[in-house]
DNA sequence: GTGATCGTTTGCATCGATGCAAGGTCGCGA
DNA sequence: TCGCGACCTTGCATCGATGCAAACGATCAC
């Protein structure tokens, strides 16, 4: 059983190859006879389309790359499944790529390694810095996600950094923390932004500098965060009563350092994070994040790849703008933040 | 800036197409001269091989499609990571199509779906009975992942379920556990399997009929062991000593709920999974469970894929025969299974 | 009746690379 | 010097679909 191509519907059905084509694509002036007849034997032959073929002469191939640096860490497997769920309500095959956080990989992205392949790539760069995307100046459509910001010449969706942090942070002083730790680094890109949160928070609750503290951490993990609140523990300042973890994979590490020793969450220490994985509704105690829409995102890049696609093939006049679109968000409040009302 | 070809290649270099086809690919009878100077004008261009059109002429596109129910599941997407991750070795790109556990979806693959595009197909199903499988027989390359079995047409490469519970099972059975709930449903191909391990192992270890007790659940996942275990613990019968969760996002839904109503984990009810998901080592308290060794089933997977690419090519005579590859695992040991010896 | 118009169908060239097999060059043994 | 094989290079057809524009027939207005 060899492979049925649009010639062997033509033939079957008495045809030109080029009216089966019209028929498959929808094409309007067909007589609805001919497309009957024709429908008929694509479902006797079960034609199916080669994308190949269609992709190499029409230029368009249906597929959208996604690259994260990795998919095994939850938040980035839930954006996928995202982005994999909107693209297949359009019709489009999403090719994941995972660039294991590797500099030379994400460049490699940028250089175009899957132009001819994917009509557009969806990046969620950590470690290029936004200066390389824009001095490499890719010439296909391309929509930043998440938190990198590469500056005017792409489109970079996700939720605004800022805000997200200082929500946090605002809540966890709302439950009357003065010394909120930030655990984190503010090196990245996105990492400063959530810092920069962090200090508005605090700055206009009027808490003193003194009690703020940003612990760094190189990746933002379960482990690291581990290490280091365990650091935090160990040293012999006075200890945090709240923890505001960048992301919740590091919460999730900080909980289990709090757990090991005997620290009691939220009574001595209160914890929140940001992304709200689903394995934050089941830490001990639950944790408080901040919730991205994920779908909006998802949904929102692939909008913003279309139009840069139609750009790119007619009126090329109009500038690429920067559009830094900001998804929104809420604040999940579980049991990890809530602490008692302080005694009247 | 337009898309640099092979043709603009050659006329760079002075040199036929096809012999710059020659230096790409690595054919052996080129002069030292040409290639480099072909090398260099490939270089200066900055020439990228168009896979479409390479994949249409030569049949093979350098992708693997990769299928599995839930990217999201910490499971499957450790399990795509180590497929991108044995890919990228090779050379070879991976297509991750979700199929959201839905029965069609998964129909779609094994008719096909993805055959023009991808070298061969990696599936990790959960809906499709086996009968339908060799029904439908797909006439391209295909390995089963994980549990499903899908009879002798096609390998399958994943743990050995059946040893794989009755590890676990045994391990508390050691720990003095007598009465061991099974958190699963034995409906499903793995699931009975993770079943009769489990019943291999009380059987085995003397422990009376009254005390074996499978819980169903719908779905693997934390909520449905969330719920499950809530159900149990108001229910009126005796409390388990122990409970067996056939993966590790049950037994996390388990956890929850035990902390939830206060019962402690191990000395009330010790907990084990299967999967060893990184999340396993951050719960409260940590969980024992079984680790498969993904990189090697990506790792064989791989390989049989193309073997079974050489074998329909050349000699199609030598019979695809069922090779049901058992992968390594191992019990890892934690808190959650680690009862004090009983008093002497 | 004739030309214009619309709807429908078709043929041919083409996307960019590789399979195939022939053509050319060179060196070497007879 | 000729013949032969080894090595290198090339031209042409081809993979399966779509872009383009022409051809065809029927309908319509004048």
């Amino acid at each position: 059983m060899a492979r049925v191509r649009m010639r062997d519907v033509a033939e079957h059905a008495g045809v030109s190859v080029r009216t089966v084509s019209n028929v498959v694509s929808g094409y309007r002036h067909v007589s609805p006879q001919t497309r009957a007849r024709v429908q008929r034997s694509l479902d006797e032959l079960g034609y199916k389309m080669d994308y190949l073929a269609r992709g190499l002469r029409s230029g368009r191939t249906g597929f959208v790359a996604l690259a994260v640096p990795f998919l095994a860490e939850p938040y980035f497997a839930e954006l996928a499944q995202a982005v994999i769920k909107a693209a297949a309500r359009r019709g489009i095959t999403v090719l994941v790529e995972s660039t294991a956080g590797d500099h030379e990989a994400e460049r490699r992205i940028l250089e175009g390694g899957l132009t001819n392949v994917a009509d557009g790539v969806l990046f969620s760069a950590i470690t290029v810095p936004a200066a390389d995307v824009t001095a490499t100046a890719p010439d296909f459509p391309l929509v930043m996600l998440g938190e990198h910001d590469v500056g005017d010449r792409f489109p970079r969706v996700g939720i605004d950094n800022v805000a997200a942090a200082r929500t946090v942070v605002e809540h966890l002083v709302a439950q009357g923390c003065r010394r909120v730790v930030a655990l984190g680094r503010n090196g990245s890109e996105n990492g400063s932004q959530r810092a920069e949160g962090y200090r508005q928070a605090l700055s206009a609750a009027g808490v003193r500098r003194v009690n703020w503290l940003v612990e760094p951490v190189e990746d933002w993990n379960r482990a690291q965060g581990y290490e280091a609140v365990s650091r935090l523990l160990e040293g012999s300042g006075p200890l945090p009563d709240a923890i505001f973890a960048f992301n919740d994979a590091l919460a999730v590490g900080a909980l289990r350092a709090l757990d090991a020793s005997g620290v009691r969450v939220p009574d001595e220490i209160a914890v929140a994070g940001i992304d709200d994985v689903p394995e934050s509704a089941y830490t001990h105690p639950p944790l408080t994040s901040i919730a991205p829409d994920l779908d909006a995102i998802a949904e929102r890049a692939l909008t913003l790849l279309d139009e840069q696609g139609r750009v790119s093939d007619g009126q090329d006049t109009a500038p690429r703008s920067a559009r830094r679109e900001a998804t929104p968000f809420r604040l999940v409040v579980r049991e990890s933040s809530l602490r008692p009302p302080p005694a009247p």
